[in-house]
DNA sequence: GATGAATGAGCTTTCATTCAT
DNA sequence: AATGAATGAAAGCTCATTCAT
């Protein structure tokens, strides 16, 4: 793909996050993606497949991102926990400044099947690696000594991205720091034992 | 609504959340719900004024059962946080008793705009109300200290449904002790400062 | 029909001419007339056997009654031209005192087919055969001499309904003798070359 | 609205006069209408709005078009007598070159409400306005001396729409100097006094 | 490669009619 | 005889997708 596709792929791509997230994946018709994005709808045609590719390339661009964002920001030689800590912040963050992608990603984290089902089930793989890797690490080293990590996994995740949902809904500010210190104070020092 | 229509209500309730729970409202076609419930795509106008409707009524219904579940297992006159305590399992309970419904609930909590929006944030307040409740007890009481109960609230609700979605999506069971446990352990101790 | 019956088929057939002149024969549901009506929906298959029978038991019975009230105040020993000039103002008297049914009729009289097609072409059948028959005895006399008279007929039809017509739709009064003085004037003692 | 579009729209229009004129709008389905113009029932929504509004695009199209014929006819300088009966006779001659849009205009003339009225009228007003303006010179010039204008004008079309109304529906020729004549010996020379 | 006119499957909803009560 | 709940055929309309330009 050459630069001016590249950058006619990445307009359609925003133009989607955008209105996806605004209305789902049913209200949103092709025909506004394309006005959003300035191309004609029979481009977008020209760069996925279809409606739902569109999405699930939306849902791969920004899983990617995410992930990426969060294990770049990750530093495997340290404290498990402080790698723990970092990751959530580093979720927060990446939340922070990609507000609309993220209001869609909450929702469809707990979204209906259809093919897309897939796609979300693939995010949820490589998010909860992420924390599944950390959370063993602190397992193996006796920091704490739950049976069940995915469970673990799982309500941390909601507690983090429904918290983030919460502010994202009814607020207009989205004041990281003080969402981490609740999650923080929800947990943390509960799980490590202090 | 004499007991003849009562019975076809609730076949057709029933029916809906079966169907909107496997496919979401704008994959679900009436016929559908129709013929899942038994009755002609007829009647189900004539109990509902329009697909909405019978979405709303839905929620509403569902939500009725579950606010009132967990009000009735609250004892009032007990520790703030064992009534919290109590609360998260009665939701467990519930949800371990209506998994169907469950499933369908905890995706439209964060589901898309519509007009259907507004049902689901009237959930979204009876929901956090009882929590809320208790947990302005818990704060009152200098149980814990925490600046932002609603992203407190937020968070609790989304670790547990999030835990509990994990269950029904990935697995055949719905071990509710073990839920719990994993929750209890997650931030019960931290917040009450052991 | 007993007593009971019969005041109940009026009823209907009252209700019908209300509705259908409103909204005419598509816009109208059954259910509205029988409401209107004070029956049971059912009740109204009881008495029409569909709703277009009623739709033409509705037409039957005004055309009846205003061909009746045209040929009981006809003289038919009297002057052609004078009989003529009664039938019109007979018209108009019958449309002043039956406004709802009147403007229906004029609708109905320029409708479309469906099988209503057969009931509307019998009114005018019928109707026209009074004028028929007075225009003709007015030619045997050699009161004028047109070639066409199905084309004259309809021509003052036309005429008597287009007037009153025009009186029902943008006007609150009838005033029967301005619009026929109109009328006469617009063609009388032309025809009767004064 | 390029070459090829414009005629897409016409063959619709047409199609729409076709169907509408035999059945009504009630009876007429989008479908059949796009059958009959030969192309698909979404592209008739590309060119209208909606069925209405195709059904009220087909009442403006055809009203321009008799009000133009007529008003071109129409010499302004020359006696209002023989402009009024130019005026028919133009209004006559339309008719026998739109047969079909023609029936279906006397019928709509007569219509029903619905937002459809608001067009009927529309055209009433235009159709009037013409005669209106003619009727008056005449008044002006002391040809007769009728106090209801409106009535009139009413009268008039009346006539002639119910005349060739006749031949339309119960002959198949439509001879427009003999109902012309039989017109004019209707009322004319009665008129303006002979 | 970019476009948008054309298309028809598929949806929601209405309502005449039936029939058990 | 009277009723109105139940029904499903039928219609208007949308929109993902195709394809000729």
């Amino acid at each position: 793909m050459d630069k001016r596709n590249r950058e006619k792929y990445s307009r359609i791509i925003n133009a989607g996050v955008n209105i996806f997230m605004r209305k789902g994946f049913y209200q949103t018709t092709v025909e506004e993606v394309a006005r959003e994005a300035g191309v004609g709808k029979g481009t977008v045609y020209n760069y996925f497949a279809n409606k739902e590719a569109l999405f699930l390339a939306i849902i791969d661009d920004g899983i990617e991102n995410l992930v990426n964002y969060v294990e770049e920001s990750r530093d495997k030689n340290t404290d498990p926990r402080a790698q723990l800590q970092q990751a959530i912040r580093a979720v927060l963050d990446f939340f922070a400044h990609h507000r609309e992608f993220c209001i869609f990603l909450v929702r469809e984290h707990f979204s209906y099947s259809h093919s897309l089902r897939d796609q979300v089930e693939k995010f949820h793989q490589q998010h909860n690696a992420i924390f599944r890797d950390i959370l063993e690490q602190c397992k193996e080293k006796g920091l704490f000594d739950l049976e069940y990590l995915d469970t673990l996994t799982a309500g941390i995740t909601g507690a983090v991205f429904s918290s983030a949902f919460y502010w994202f809904m009814f607020r207009e500010e989205f004041p990281v720091n003080k969402i981490y210190q609740t999650i923080e104070e929800m947990f943390f020092n509960n799980l490590f034992g202090e």
